[in-house]
DNA sequence: TATTTATTGACAATGAGTTCTTATTGAGAT
DNA sequence: ATCTCAATAAGAACTCATTGTCAATAAATA
Protein backbone atom coordinates (compact mmCIF):
# COMPACT_ATOMS: atom_id res chain seq x y z
CA UNK A 1 0.00 0.00 0.00
CA UNK A 2 2.55 2.44 -1.32
CA UNK A 3 1.62 6.12 -2.37
CA UNK A 4 1.75 7.61 -5.46
CA UNK A 5 2.33 10.54 -6.68
CA UNK A 6 -0.55 12.35 -8.69
CA UNK A 7 -1.52 15.34 -9.40
CA UNK A 8 -4.65 15.94 -7.31
CA UNK A 9 -2.36 15.04 -4.37
CA UNK A 10 0.22 17.63 -4.69
CA UNK A 11 -2.80 19.59 -5.59
CA UNK A 12 -4.02 19.38 -2.68
CA UNK A 13 -0.83 19.66 -0.09
CA UNK A 14 0.32 22.65 -1.95
CA UNK A 15 -3.57 24.53 -1.39
CA UNK A 16 -3.46 23.84 2.00
CA UNK A 17 0.16 25.64 1.93
CA UNK A 18 -1.28 28.26 0.17
CA UNK A 19 -4.29 28.71 1.77
CA UNK A 20 -2.21 29.13 5.35
CA UNK A 21 -3.70 28.12 8.51
CA UNK A 22 -7.49 26.49 9.20
CA UNK A 23 -8.45 26.06 5.64
CA UNK A 24 -11.55 23.43 4.98
CA UNK A 25 -11.77 20.61 3.02
CA UNK A 26 -14.78 22.99 1.00
CA UNK A 27 -12.14 25.68 0.54
CA UNK A 28 -9.14 23.54 -1.00
CA UNK A 29 -12.11 22.12 -3.03
CA UNK A 30 -13.39 25.57 -4.42
CA UNK A 31 -9.41 26.72 -4.52
CA UNK A 32 -8.11 23.92 -6.81
CA UNK A 33 -11.51 23.54 -8.90
CA UNK A 34 -10.44 26.99 -10.41
CA UNK A 35 -7.05 25.64 -12.19
CA UNK A 36 -8.18 21.76 -12.42
CA UNK A 37 -12.28 21.67 -12.55
CA UNK A 38 -12.28 18.01 -13.29
CA UNK A 39 -11.19 17.38 -9.33
CA UNK A 40 -14.14 15.52 -7.24
CA UNK A 41 -14.78 16.46 -3.16
CA UNK A 42 -14.21 13.05 -2.70
CA UNK A 43 -10.65 12.88 -4.19
CA UNK A 44 -9.75 16.49 -1.99
CA UNK A 45 -10.90 14.68 0.56
CA UNK A 46 -9.24 11.40 0.48
CA UNK A 47 -5.82 13.49 0.08
CA UNK A 48 -6.29 16.09 2.89
CA UNK A 49 -7.31 12.45 5.16
CA UNK A 50 -3.80 10.89 3.68
CA UNK A 51 -1.40 13.72 4.20
CA UNK A 52 -2.66 14.24 7.25
CA UNK A 53 -2.20 10.51 8.78
CA UNK A 54 1.16 10.89 7.02
CA UNK A 55 1.75 14.18 8.94
CA UNK A 56 2.47 16.44 5.91
CA UNK A 57 -0.69 18.57 7.44
CA UNK A 58 -2.92 19.05 10.62
CA UNK A 59 -6.17 17.88 10.74
CA UNK A 60 -7.55 20.50 13.53
CA UNK A 61 -11.31 18.57 14.26
CA UNK A 62 -14.09 21.36 15.29
CA UNK A 63 -17.12 20.66 17.40
CA UNK A 64 -19.76 21.74 15.21
CA UNK A 65 -18.13 22.59 11.96
CA UNK A 66 -16.16 21.35 9.17
CA UNK A 67 -13.02 19.85 9.89
CA UNK A 68 -9.78 22.40 9.30
CA UNK A 69 -6.71 21.58 7.67
CA UNK A 70 -3.41 23.30 8.95
CA UNK A 71 -0.19 23.16 7.19
CA UNK A 72 2.13 23.21 9.76
CA UNK A 73 1.33 26.71 11.95
CA UNK A 74 1.19 26.72 15.94
CA UNK A 75 -1.14 25.19 17.90
CA UNK A 76 -4.12 26.94 19.25
CA UNK A 77 -7.27 26.84 20.69
CA UNK A 78 -11.16 27.93 20.23
CA UNK A 79 -14.05 29.30 21.76
CA UNK A 80 -17.67 28.98 20.83
CA UNK A 81 -20.21 32.11 20.94
CA UNK A 82 -23.04 29.70 23.09
CA UNK A 83 -25.69 32.49 21.19
CA UNK A 84 -24.67 32.57 17.95
CA UNK A 85 -22.61 29.63 17.45
CA UNK A 86 -19.68 31.09 15.79
CA UNK A 87 -16.10 29.65 16.18
CA UNK A 88 -13.53 31.94 16.96
CA UNK A 89 -9.61 31.65 17.45
CA UNK A 90 -8.44 32.14 20.60
CA UNK A 91 -5.42 33.92 21.46
CA UNK A 92 -3.45 31.73 24.03
CA UNK A 93 -0.08 29.94 24.93
CA UNK A 94 -0.34 26.20 23.89
CA UNK A 95 0.17 24.14 26.51
CA UNK A 96 2.58 21.34 25.26
CA UNK A 97 2.67 19.29 28.85
CA UNK A 98 -1.38 19.33 29.46
CA UNK A 99 -1.19 15.57 29.75
CA UNK A 100 1.43 15.61 32.58
CA UNK A 101 -1.61 16.96 34.97
CA UNK A 102 -3.63 13.47 34.47
CA UNK A 103 -3.38 11.69 37.94
CA UNK A 104 -3.98 8.20 36.47
CA UNK A 105 -3.86 7.49 32.55
CA UNK A 106 -5.63 4.25 33.23
CA UNK A 107 -3.33 2.49 30.68
CA UNK A 108 -4.77 5.36 27.73
CA UNK A 109 -2.27 6.43 25.58
CA UNK A 110 -2.16 10.49 25.03
CA UNK A 111 -0.88 11.62 22.03
CA UNK A 112 -2.57 15.85 22.29
CA UNK A 113 -5.92 17.70 23.38
CA UNK A 114 -8.11 20.69 22.25
CA UNK A 115 -9.82 23.15 24.65
CA UNK A 116 -13.02 25.04 23.66
CA UNK A 117 -13.69 27.88 25.79
CA UNK A 118 -17.23 28.91 25.74
CA UNK A 119 -18.51 32.38 25.96
CA UNK A 120 -20.63 35.02 24.01
CA UNK A 121 -19.07 37.16 21.28
CA UNK A 122 -18.53 40.85 21.23
CA UNK A 123 -21.62 41.26 18.37
CA UNK A 124 -23.97 39.16 20.79
CA UNK A 125 -23.21 41.02 23.64
CA UNK A 126 -25.15 44.15 23.01
CA UNK B 1 -41.61 32.99 25.36
CA UNK B 2 -41.91 31.31 28.73
CA UNK B 3 -41.20 27.41 29.22
CA UNK B 4 -43.46 24.57 29.59
CA UNK B 5 -43.08 21.51 31.19
CA UNK B 6 -43.85 18.46 29.03
CA UNK B 7 -43.92 14.74 29.51
CA UNK B 8 -41.34 14.57 26.74
CA UNK B 9 -38.79 17.18 28.70
CA UNK B 10 -39.09 15.47 31.82
CA UNK B 11 -38.08 12.09 30.33
CA UNK B 12 -35.01 13.60 28.47
CA UNK B 13 -33.76 15.88 31.67
CA UNK B 14 -34.72 12.32 34.35
CA UNK B 15 -32.34 10.08 31.27
CA UNK B 16 -29.81 12.28 30.97
CA UNK B 17 -29.40 12.18 35.20
CA UNK B 18 -30.20 8.16 34.72
CA UNK B 19 -27.66 7.89 32.16
CA UNK B 20 -24.86 10.00 34.24
CA UNK B 21 -22.12 11.68 32.08
CA UNK B 22 -21.42 12.26 28.79
CA UNK B 23 -24.42 10.33 27.20
CA UNK B 24 -25.04 11.25 23.41
CA UNK B 25 -28.16 12.51 22.25
CA UNK B 26 -28.59 9.51 20.23
CA UNK B 27 -28.56 7.31 23.54
CA UNK B 28 -30.68 9.46 25.39
CA UNK B 29 -33.28 8.95 22.47
CA UNK B 30 -32.83 5.32 22.42
CA UNK B 31 -33.17 5.11 26.16
CA UNK B 32 -36.42 6.95 26.16
CA UNK B 33 -38.27 5.33 23.18
CA UNK B 34 -38.27 1.95 25.35
CA UNK B 35 -41.30 3.19 27.32
CA UNK B 36 -42.24 6.25 25.01
CA UNK B 37 -42.20 4.57 21.45
CA UNK B 38 -43.47 7.80 19.76
CA UNK B 39 -41.19 10.37 21.05
CA UNK B 40 -39.26 11.55 18.12
CA UNK B 41 -35.14 12.56 17.81
CA UNK B 42 -36.52 15.87 16.55
CA UNK B 43 -37.77 16.51 20.44
CA UNK B 44 -34.94 15.42 22.38
CA UNK B 45 -32.93 17.23 20.46
CA UNK B 46 -34.53 20.23 21.32
CA UNK B 47 -34.93 19.09 24.62
CA UNK B 48 -31.39 18.58 24.84
CA UNK B 49 -30.24 21.92 23.59
CA UNK B 50 -33.16 23.86 25.60
CA UNK B 51 -32.38 21.94 29.23
CA UNK B 52 -28.94 23.11 28.66
CA UNK B 53 -29.66 26.41 27.52
CA UNK B 54 -31.12 26.75 30.60
CA UNK B 55 -28.31 25.27 32.47
CA UNK B 56 -30.35 22.29 33.83
CA UNK B 57 -27.71 20.09 32.07
CA UNK B 58 -24.14 20.64 30.07
CA UNK B 59 -23.73 20.05 26.72
CA UNK B 60 -19.71 18.89 25.90
CA UNK B 61 -18.74 19.76 22.22
CA UNK B 62 -17.16 17.16 21.30
CA UNK B 63 -14.41 17.53 17.54
CA UNK B 64 -14.61 14.57 15.59
CA UNK B 65 -18.00 12.80 17.38
CA UNK B 66 -21.44 13.76 18.39
CA UNK B 67 -22.33 16.14 21.17
CA UNK B 68 -22.97 14.66 25.14
CA UNK B 69 -24.79 15.81 27.53
CA UNK B 70 -24.01 15.55 31.60
CA UNK B 71 -25.81 16.13 34.29
CA UNK B 72 -24.69 18.26 36.69
CA UNK B 73 -21.88 16.24 38.12
CA UNK B 74 -18.04 17.82 39.16
CA UNK B 75 -16.84 19.51 36.19
CA UNK B 76 -14.21 17.32 34.50
CA UNK B 77 -12.63 16.66 31.59
CA UNK B 78 -12.72 13.89 28.68
CA UNK B 79 -10.40 11.50 26.62
CA UNK B 80 -11.54 10.34 22.86
CA UNK B 81 -10.30 7.33 21.52
CA UNK B 82 -8.89 8.31 17.96
CA UNK B 83 -9.67 4.78 17.42
CA UNK B 84 -12.96 3.52 18.42
CA UNK B 85 -14.17 7.01 18.76
CA UNK B 86 -15.08 6.49 22.46
CA UNK B 87 -15.21 8.96 25.16
CA UNK B 88 -13.92 8.63 28.58
CA UNK B 89 -13.78 10.66 31.47
CA UNK B 90 -10.19 12.01 32.54
CA UNK B 91 -8.72 12.05 36.18
CA UNK B 92 -7.55 15.35 36.65
CA UNK B 93 -8.29 18.73 38.76
CA UNK B 94 -10.31 21.40 36.71
CA UNK B 95 -8.33 24.57 35.91
CA UNK B 96 -11.07 27.20 36.94
CA UNK B 97 -8.90 30.35 35.77
CA UNK B 98 -7.73 28.84 32.83
CA UNK B 99 -9.67 31.70 31.13
CA UNK B 100 -6.89 33.81 32.94
CA UNK B 101 -4.33 32.65 30.10
CA UNK B 102 -6.36 34.32 27.21
CA UNK B 103 -4.37 37.24 25.98
CA UNK B 104 -6.78 39.01 24.13
CA UNK B 105 -10.25 38.21 24.80
CA UNK B 106 -11.09 40.57 21.85
CA UNK B 107 -14.48 41.46 23.59
CA UNK B 108 -15.76 37.70 24.19
CA UNK B 109 -17.06 37.41 27.35
CA UNK B 110 -16.06 34.22 28.48
CA UNK B 111 -18.34 31.83 31.25
CA UNK B 112 -16.50 28.11 30.75
CA UNK B 113 -14.14 25.71 28.81
CA UNK B 114 -13.90 21.90 27.61
CA UNK B 115 -10.79 20.05 27.40
CA UNK B 116 -10.77 17.01 25.41
CA UNK B 117 -7.55 14.78 25.11
CA UNK B 118 -7.16 12.66 21.96
CA UNK B 119 -5.25 9.59 22.32
CA UNK B 120 -5.61 5.45 22.19
CA UNK B 121 -7.32 3.33 25.04
CA UNK B 122 -6.05 0.39 26.53
CA UNK B 123 -8.53 -1.59 24.36
CA UNK B 124 -7.85 -0.06 21.28
CA UNK B 125 -3.36 -0.14 22.03
CA UNK B 126 -3.08 -4.05 21.50
C1' DT C 1 5.60 -1.79 -23.48
C1' DA C 2 2.83 -4.49 -20.49
C1' DT C 3 1.23 -5.35 -16.00
C1' DT C 4 -0.24 -4.30 -11.53
C1' DT C 5 -2.81 -1.92 -8.32
C1' DA C 6 -3.21 2.69 -5.99
C1' DT C 7 -5.99 6.30 -7.07
C1' DT C 8 -9.57 8.85 -9.32
C1' DG C 9 -14.38 10.75 -10.55
C1' DA C 10 -19.08 10.27 -10.02
C1' DC C 11 -22.45 9.88 -6.98
C1' DA C 12 -25.01 7.23 -3.50
C1' DA C 13 -25.09 6.69 1.36
C1' DT C 14 -24.26 7.98 6.02
C1' DG C 15 -24.34 10.53 10.54
C1' DA C 16 -25.42 14.33 13.28
C1' DG C 17 -28.26 17.70 13.75
C1' DT C 18 -31.79 21.25 12.24
C1' DT C 19 -35.96 22.98 10.19
C1' DC C 20 -40.50 22.65 8.30
C1' DT C 21 -45.57 21.75 8.66
C1' DT C 22 -49.33 20.44 10.97
C1' DA C 23 -51.42 18.88 15.09
C1' DT C 24 -51.51 18.80 20.02
C1' DT C 25 -51.24 20.47 24.68
C1' DG C 26 -49.87 23.00 29.08
C1' DA C 27 -51.10 26.64 31.81
C1' DG C 28 -52.82 31.23 32.60
C1' DA C 29 -57.20 33.79 32.02
C1' DT C 30 -62.16 33.64 32.25
C1' DA D 1 -64.16 23.68 34.64
C1' DT D 2 -63.58 25.60 30.26
C1' DC D 3 -61.41 28.55 26.95
C1' DT D 4 -57.57 30.27 24.48
C1' DC D 5 -53.32 30.26 22.23
C1' DA D 6 -48.38 30.33 22.20
C1' DA D 7 -45.21 26.71 23.21
C1' DT D 8 -44.35 22.28 21.98
C1' DA D 9 -44.60 17.74 19.69
C1' DA D 10 -44.39 14.28 15.73
C1' DG D 11 -42.57 13.10 11.71
C1' DA D 12 -40.75 14.01 7.53
C1' DA D 13 -37.66 16.49 4.86
C1' DC D 14 -33.67 18.82 4.78
C1' DT D 15 -28.62 20.51 5.44
C1' DC D 16 -23.91 19.89 5.79
C1' DA D 17 -19.66 17.43 6.13
C1' DT D 18 -17.90 13.33 5.20
C1' DT D 19 -17.41 8.43 3.77
C1' DG D 20 -18.28 4.35 0.87
C1' DT D 21 -18.78 1.99 -3.67
C1' DC D 22 -17.13 0.84 -7.99
C1' DA D 23 -15.78 1.05 -12.75
C1' DA D 24 -12.31 3.57 -15.12
C1' DT D 25 -7.70 5.57 -15.12
C1' DA D 26 -2.92 6.22 -14.52
C1' DA D 27 1.62 5.79 -11.62
C1' DA D 28 5.18 2.83 -10.72
C1' DT D 29 7.58 -1.37 -11.80
C1' DA D 30 8.84 -5.27 -14.22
Amino acid sequence: MNKRNTVQRTLVLETVKELRCHATAEEVYNMIVKKYPDISRGTVYRNLNLLSDIGEIRKVEVPGGADRYDHLCHRHYHARCIKCGRLFDVEMDFIADLEKNIRDTQGFEFTGHDIIFKGICPECNT
